[in-house]
RNA sequence: GUGGGUGUGGCCUAGCGGUUAGGGCGUCAGGUUGUGGCCCUGAAGAUCGGGGGUUCGAAUCCCCUCACCCACCCCA
């Protein structure tokens, strides 16, 4: 027996019970970033890859094991998109954008595709919203889009002081450089005590080694250099900018100097937001400053600063918190059609309450009374329009409400419209 | 990429060497002639993820494989 074919390695299905969920999260998304004047950009799911190689540098893990790449049949080498920002810039780049007023505002709200291992909130096909102030290096910028998740998730139920903000700079690439010879020469006495995984990371790329979950207690990552001490002048200044706004805004945050980027783009401003005591994959939002990416992609050198969050995983710490809306979809009306006739009839009620703006489920034909009724009943309908051969031949049709008690009642057919409209501005 | 756990009808699950593989939810149909949500009755639906072994006999033991889950790694 063969198996039928299931949904892809780490990509899913969202079934009606949770498209609902998803959406308040999106609309909720997109109006705030409306409130703060961003405007959506929607990018292709497919790019040239070299907009994603090139900006992830060709040797690292990212590009070798966790694109989807494919050749197309005229030879282009394409890449399912991992993430918004680097095609966000590549719009701004191929638009022109450096010609309108800057910062441009975008935001953006769809799937991304990872080639990874799946665990909890981590998926190979994954939805993210991202906002990106592209052409500013104003630190306000930063605080704007920090402020702006936050807003986000508030907005979604998360209690305002329940979600932990870390905050941190990363100076420059000359920084982190320098930054990195100094965390070399620091670790490398201690090297032999160091788990397999730091030691790996000495090699590959030493920042990493100060946010080991294996090492965390390691005395050595305990007394290791802080890369705020080798941050240049101006960046410091811009760092205390962020903060300064911050805290006018009232955000707390937490400076957290293990929070590192790998890529040389990066620039000063990086943060993390995530839920208390959460596991694995936690961070529901992560955003920092690219001065370097649009240059890399080959356009002019541009300033820009911007945030991603995970919409599966804030979905998934929604759930857990028993937030978002629970009720269940249910049609105002659903009906009862009896007979050929009646049959007929009931489709026409239908429309006509369509169009006056009530939902209804136009029952089928062939089902006993007793059957149609139990299935009004169970979904959860308010009420019951029954249209039998009888009905149809007077041009009426009858009208039981399903909660409440409330008399059945025969109304005509010629009235629905007028009842439709009424009971639907009420809300039914 | 590494390690651990799990895998029985659509969903939850009992069974852990010999059962016609049991139950709950759900679905569908009935409970007299055109009126629901509760209740009652009945039906459909699984050869126990897949493959290979051990055994007189396997859902139950072993091996392989796949999938899912969890953690590590990675996290643009």
């Amino acid at each position: 027996m063969p198996t039928s074919p299931r949904a892809p390695r780490g990509m899913h299905d969202v079934l009606p019970e949770d498209a609902d969920l998803i959406r308040f999260i999106r609309d909720t998304a997109e109006r705030v970033a409306r409130l703060y004047d961003y405007r959506q950009i929607t990018t292709p799911i497919v790019e040239d890859a070299s907009v994603f190689l090139h900006t992830a540098g060709d040797e690292s893990d990212i590009v070798q094991k966790e694109v989807y790449l494919f050749e197309d049949r005229g030879g282009d080498r394409l890449a399912l998109r991992p993430e918004g920002t680097a095609a966000a810039c590549r719009a701004y780049i191929e638009h022109g954008m450096s010609s309108r007023p800057q910062p441009v505002r975008l935001f953006y709200f769809g799937p991304f595709f990872r080639y990874d291992r799946p665990q909890a909130g981590r998926y190979r096909q994954l939805t993210q919203f991202g906002v990106e102030a592209i052409g500013t290096d104003s630190p306000a910028a930063d605080a704007e889009l920090i402020d702006l998740q936050l807003t986000l998730y508030r907005e979604l139920g998360f209690p305002a002081d329940e979600l932990i903000l870390r905050i941190n700079s990363i100076g420059t690439a000359e920084t982190r450089r320098r930054y990195a010879e100094v965390l070399t020469a620091h670790f490398q006495p201690h090297l032999g005590t160091l788990s397999r995984d730091s030691q790996r990371r000495f090699e590959t790329n030493i920042l990493r080694i100060l946010d080991s979950k294996e090492d965390a207690a390691h005395p050595a990552v305990i007394v290791a250099p802080n890369i705020l001490d080798y941050l240049s002048e101006d960046d410091a200044a811009h760092f205390e900018a962020v903060k300064s706004h911050l805290d006018a805004l009232d955000i707390r945050y937490e400076v957290d100097p293990r929070i590192v980027r790998g890529l040389d783009y990066y620039a000063r401003t990086v943060w993390e937001v995530e839920p208390p005591g959460a596991g694995g994959q936690s961070t529901i939002g992560a955003g920092g400053r690219y001065d370097g990416l649009i240059e890399v992609l080959g356009g002019p050198s541009t300033p820009a600063v911007g945030f991603a969050t995970g919409i599966e995983r804030i979905a998934l710490n929604m759930r857990e918190r028993g937030l978002g809306s629970t009720e269940e979809a249910a049609p105002d009306v659903v009906t009862i059609p009896l007979g050929e006739q009646g049959a007929l009839a009931a489709a026409r009620a239908a429309a006509i309450l369509r169009a006056a703006g009530v939902s209804v489920r136009n029952g089928l034909p062939g089902r006993s009374m007793k059957a149609a009724m139990r299935g009004a009943g169970v979904s959860g309908a308010r009420y019951a329009l029954i249209v039998g051969d009888a009905e149809a031949e007077a041009g009426t049709v009858v009208l039981k409400p399903l909660r409440g008690d409330e008399e059945q009642r025969t109304v005509a057919i010629d009235d629905l419209g007028a009842w439709g409209a009424a009971t639907a501005t009420v809300g039914l």
